[in-house]
DNA sequence: TGCAACCAGTTGCAAATTGCAATCAGTTAA
DNA sequence: TTAACTGATTGCAATTTGCAACTGGTTGCA
């Protein structure tokens, strides 16, 4: 792995560590669906990734400071992924791609609603989401207590499915 | 071309149209560099893309609804490329990615000067940006008059360039 | 009129990356 | 003891990328 970076640009630079087809979709599940062992994120992913990419990209992303890896004491072999601060901090740039997807390409309905809320939500959501993403994965205490934004999410999201 | 999607998630649509390395690169420069042109998006790239990728991706992004094309009056074989409205919507993904590689990657500094104003001027000013862009892209008047935010950030980028 | 420079791409080919299925070796619960 | 589960790895075909050369046409200038 050399680092041979083509500039010095912050959006090169950017693209260069999470500029491809899965790296964000595995922060995605991360964030949104809490997925922290290998397994969840193999066989939980709505896109079906491969298990030889999901083992190259959480390297890169280990190696990116983007995600840390500890041992689950409950499993020898299970491994817990965690988002590092560097990780969280991707969540506003998920949200503008999440609302632009749902303005402009044809988002299903259940997948859809997240991505509004999200987005009428605005950076202060944001910001509420990233501290609840703190508390898991970093286990800093949020300030706020109450239901989170997660929960909000994710209840959204299952009224949609379960209207029948 | 195939059109076999994933998922119906708004992020992994979004990925499917520009998630790769160089698509926003290319819109980043149309967006920052006003490269309106084959030959300067290709000459005139920071980071070198080759013709039969710049290619390529000029033609996604044209499926894509993303950029235009015409014809360029003042010589037969030349073609100008335009944002359109869905294109220049892509900002504020830009100036996300941007801020995140300029807090947490090694920023040349006279390209993160550029991704600081741009991150310091928030929402408002991507705001006032976009709106420059719909008058060189679309031809529609912006309100505001005066200096542009496109000059202001030049400029700012020059600066630190001529300072010896 | 001729010619060099410029224009937007295209082509051919090697190298790297991706995607898929099978497999692996250690761990755990029954 | 054994079947299922764990995080991966391997082999291989298909696709994508990157580079350099090239194409067919246009333009400006002498």
């Amino acid at each position: 792995m050399t680092d041979d970076q083509r500039s010095g640009c912050p959006i090169n630079l950017t693209l260069e560590v999470v500029g491809d087809k899965w790296s964000l979709l595995i922060i995605r599940d991360m964030m949104f669906g809490n997925r922290r062992h290998f397994r969840e994120l193999l066989t939980k992913s709505e896109e079906g990734i491969s298990s030889n990419i999901l083992a190259d990209r959480l390297k890169t992303l280990l190696d990116a400071d983007i995600i840390t890896r500890e041992d689950d004491p409950s499993h020898k072999q299970k491994g817990i992924y965690s988002l590092t601060e560097q990780g969280i901090e991707l969540l506003p740039v998920l949200a503008q791609m999440a609302a632009w997807g749902y303005q402009y390409l044809p988002v299903s309905e259940e997948l859809g609603i997240r991505a509004r809320l999200l987005s009428e939500g605005g950076p202060k959501m944001w910001s509420e989401f990233m501290d609840e993403l703190r508390e898991t994965h970093l286990g800093i205490a949020r300030r706020k207590k109450g239901p989170t934004v997660g929960e909000r999410l994710q209840a959204a999201c299952e009224s949609v499915v379960n209207r029948t």
